[in-house]
DNA sequence: ATGGTAATATGAACGATGTTCATTTAGTTT
DNA sequence: AAACTAAATGAACATCGTTCATATTACCAT
């Protein structure tokens, strides 16, 4: 069988990109593969890779949309609250119940390696310092003695350390129980260094 | 060939693991196979199972030895330094370093995943633990008026912060140019913090 | 209608992976 | 020397990512 045209190109990797997020989600990484995608959506493997260049390209592909609804969920967070110090809190736990929410997903963004040597693309590493931006913005009004070198150091400070709580909670190497415990250690992170940093010149 | 009786089970132990890590320390996780194991130690796969119950375990085994020597560094380090402030700015320095130096090795420890619903062994996860307890007792003399149930989480918080520092510099996420720069925000972290947390009763 | 062209999809093939286990081999014991 | 047993093998299986010569069919010009 050949030249179906039952889909456009445009059609079948949307379907294969859906089929793959419905093996990430229940399975995992390791869940995924390029057969197990091609006869989710009824093509065969080869079809696969004229609409991808390769398996990471394809999982790219669904990091991208991963963090794009993670920054969503930001911004509806951000357009909720007005108090600053609030804003980063709930910043904060928003990440955080994504990660636990979309928890195959997200991992798959944070540990999924290219090959030696090769960067992710500029596209996606923009989507990453997106993100970073958020938390920048929102540090700014608690801070306005600093400079922006110093906001952008305490932004990337914060944030990965709130990066950091979710990693070891996700591989349960920090022996707190529930998502509860996960939140209130990323609360103590967060107002203990922000009354460092807001509260002191130095 | 057979029944060569070249080495004992604990020789051959030893090789592979050896010859892994070299492996690893080369090439990262991909660059890791069973036969590739076998034969850089003159075995075949066979050979591997008699010795490893599998691929995992014989990760698990590289990854304790990894552990050990980021153990016995920090340990080092608190030997090196008197003061609370500058003992726990040291560890976190350490910490940093050693993902620097020995990448690969710290990669495979932190984001080597088990089949799905299977945890680390209890020896394991003890090792991550240890690590912890090693802020904690650093952090007591700096928050003598905490609960031990506070100490502790914060040297939990503390701990993933640098943490997340450390994947996501490695992962070349952080636009920060150099060990150095993670250096600084690692300070800046920690420096932060602490002062958040001891300076205020709340 | 018919033939030709080009787009579309296939699936066999390749080299790699983890894992198993019947079989072979070489020490050890009787 | 024969029997026994521990040690090591390597072929076999299912899976993986990736490629590409081939087959099929839609479309278009005649």
């Amino acid at each position: 069988m050949a030249r179906r045209n039952d889909h456009s190109r445009d059609e079948i990797r949307e379907m294969a990109l859906a089929a793959a997020e419905k093996l990430v989600s229940a399975q995992g990484a390791k869940g995924l593969s390029a057969r197990k995608v091609a006869a989710a959506i009824g093509y065969t493997v080869g079809t696969l890779y004229l609409v991808f260049d390769n398996l990471d390209d394809l999982i790219l592909q669904i990091n991208a949309r991963t963090l794009d609804r993670l920054h969503d969920r930001m911004l509806e967070e951000l357009a909720r609250h007005k108090d600053p110090m609030e804003r980063l809190l709930q910043l904060g736990h928003t990440y955080i119940s994504f990660a636990d929410e979309e928890t195959h997903h997200w991992e798959l963004v944070f540990e999924h390696r290219l090959p030696e040597g090769q960067q992710p693309p500029e596209w996606f590493r923009e989507k990453v310092a997106r993100m970073f931006s958020l938390v920048e913005t929102s540090l700014e009004p608690l801070a306005t003695t600093r400079s922006p070198d110093e906001i952008k150091q305490a932004a990337a400070a914060l944030w990965s350390g709130v990066h950091g709580i979710c990693i070891l909670a996700i591989s349960k190497q920090l022996d707190v129980a529930g998502v509860d415990s996960v939140q209130d250690l990323t609360h103590s992170l967060m107002s203990n260094y922000l009354r460092g940093f807001v509260g002191s010149n130095r």
